[in-house]
DNA sequence: AGTGAAAATTCTCGTAG
DNA sequence: CTACGAGAATTTTCACT
């Protein structure tokens, strides 16, 4: 599983963590190289699957998402069956973003994006319906300080 | 601030949160129109900002990162000069992938990306040595359940 | 593994329906 | 507002260093 990554692997990385859109001239010229090794090392990193698939960040706000709860989960049950219900509803919801299993006190963190508070209270009344649920804290989002999906490569 | 969005600009939303990097003429096809119209809807969403920078998801797992926290924070302090200092501190943090201001008794939540532990904690005591903090909850992932910057737009 | 250039594809925009 | 198509730019491949 783990790949071979060097120092100019990395630097390529950094650029196309900061902006995926550039033609890969630019990506050369700022890394230092040129096309063809930079092309074939990106090649390299997506069967390798280091990279993964390639997204646009959207604006929240301006889409209409003025609401994101971040959900503590505590549960009771802890069998396979349940789990897998568990993970299966939240794979089938959109407004869920994140979701993780914890260790400790909190069984489980989701980050759930939606409309407004009453689009979150259906998506909680939908998702306790489905699997039981032994205790549940929202935190809202009163501002996003910070977002990035970039790794410190 | 509220952008006017037709049902074929959400169906091209919703194409290039799911691979941004597909041709324009994969694009058309996919919502069923053709480049121009398409061209020019992405072109006025980017201007408008409701479609922000392209990137690339990186497997943390893959690059060495495999430790994951959710911080959640409770502070005494809540004076403008306080929270400017906080927010620069996590703005200069690479490791910070995300960080909120929350309504209620916890005040903010981050989201941390650590090669291990110990980076968690040179990373803990370095923000508590710049900004006063009342007191801190560590939630570490065990598991990535789920993971996607998509909106359901 | 890197260079440079040629071939295939895609982007960008003018013109027209 | 959408479709088509030509010229520009870019991506991708390949022979050579």
């Amino acid at each position: 599983m783990a790949v071979r990554i060097d120092d100019l692997d990395r630097k390529i990385l950094r650029e196309v963590q900061r902006d995926a859109g550039q033609s890969l001239d630019e990506i050369a010229r700022a890394v230092g190289s040129s096309k063809t090794p930079v092309w074939n090392r990106i090649r390299k990193m997506r069967e390798a699957g280091v990279m993964g698939t390639q997204t646009v960040v959207l604006d929240p706000e301006a889409l209409g998402f003025d609401a994101c709860f971040f959900v503590l989960i505590r549960t009771s049950e802890h069998d396979a069956a349940w789990q897998q219900r568990f993970l299966e509803a939240l794979r089938a919801r959109d407004e869920v973003q994140e979701a993780h299993r914890l260790a400790g006190d909190i069984d489980y963190i989701l980050k759930v994006r939606v409309p407004n508070a009453r689009a979150y209270d259906q998506f909680y009344q939908a998702l306790i319906a489905e699997v039981r649920i032994h205790n549940v804290t929202a935190l809202l989002s009163m501002e996003e300080l910070k977002f990035t999906t970039a790794l410190p490569v």
